[in-house]
DNA sequence: ACTCGACCTGAAAT
DNA sequence: AATTTCAGGTCGA
């Protein structure tokens, strides 16, 4: 157990700490120069790269396995990049984001966070976990700056809707502090949820006993993805369903993906038969990396629709 | 099972 | 400058 700690990433192939953050798998860490804060549990990390020397300060000591797995250095990605470079949108996405890693986030703390991250974008949501951290967090100081921790969701359970709105969470303050209450409640919850295969896990959280009010397809996903290791998740948002057929050219049965190009043509929402759908598809193709494969879909898609317009 | 409008809120677009 | 649109979707009729 340390407070500071160097991590040697030749050994890891590629990573780059700018391209984990600015991903959108995970809020409510900022950069200052040239370092990333954030919380961690209970502690506030300082992440610094330099090419393959990554540098990692500790408001509290912490050891170097638990940020080895945080930062998912230990996920073969030079096995899931070959298995994932199937067409050119792909082999295009991963040649400019390889240095992506999927983190193992705090199950409780993505259940909060992707609940408020629905209908909003990434500057929004940013805001609105920082206000939420601001006043249901722990105060840390760490280079004479004061950051605070995601907050539990016991603390929010002890809150009420009007002081959640203040946070400016609009309906989803609702959905937060059902969720916390739930939580509360069913002590085996994240446990369960753990144990489950992951088609049983998305089923329980989005219609089965163990639904959470707010927590659709999507929100479940990215869950069980960021949340819960499951990395056959394959969350599908706007931005993905919008580049989906592009990104599964010449990979899908041409009379399917003939059909999804006309379905998502039409409407711009999916509902859940249509997510599931393209979802189990992206899952038949990208096996048990589709959560990868989503993240490279998502960022490369994001500048594919940028340079098109 | 499928469709549709409503939903908090604030920044960006018109 | 006032008004509408849009944003990592989901709910309920």
């Amino acid at each position: 157990m340390v407070n500071e700690l160097i991590l040697d990433l030749s050994k890891y192939s590629s990573f780059s700490l700018d391209y984990c953050f600015k991903s959108g798998q995970i809020f409510g860490w900022r950069k200052m120069d040239s370092y990333w804060y954030g919380p961690y549990d209970d502690v506030v990390l300082r992440l610094s790269q330099i090419s393959d020397r990554l540098k990692i300060h500790a408001s509290k000591e912490i050891s170097e396995k638990e940020i080895i797995h945080f930062l998912g250095l230990k996920d073969k990605k030079k096995d899931v990049d070959k298995r994932l470079a199937l067409n050119l949108f792909m082999r295009s996405a991963i040649s400019r984001y390889s240095a992506v890693r999927i983190f193992r986030q705090d199950p409780s703390n993505t259940i909060l966070s992707y609940l408020c991250a629905q209908n909003k974008n990434i500057p929004a949501i940013e805001r609105m976990i920082f206000e939420l951290s601001r006043k249901f967090g722990d105060r840390v100081e760490l280079d004479g700056t004061t950051f605070y921790t995601f907050p539990r969701f016991g603390r929010i359970a002890r809150s009420n809707v009007n002081e959640l709105l203040r946070v400016g969470l609009g309906y989803r303050a609702k959905y937060l502090l059902e969720a916390s209450k739930a939580l509360k409640e069913d002590v085996d919850y994240i446990n369960k949820i753990k144990e489950m295969s992951y088609v049983n896990a998305w089923n329980e959280m989005v219609a089965g006993n163990m639904k959470l009010i707010g927590v659709g397809p999507k929100v479940a996903d990215c869950i069980l993805l960021y949340g819960f290791e499951k990395m056959e998740a394959f969350p599908i948002d706007v931005w993905v369903s919008r580049v989906y057929t592009t990104a599964f050219d010449k990979l899908l049965p041409e009379e399917e993906s003939k059909y999804y190009f006309e379905r998502l043509c039409l409407k711009n929402r999916l509902d859940k038969g249509l997510y599931l759908k393209l979802a189990n598809s992206a899952r038949k193709v990208f096996g048990e990396y589709a959560g990868y494969a989503q993240l490279y879909i998502f960022m490369y898609g994001r500048d594919y629709l940028r340079y098109c317009r």
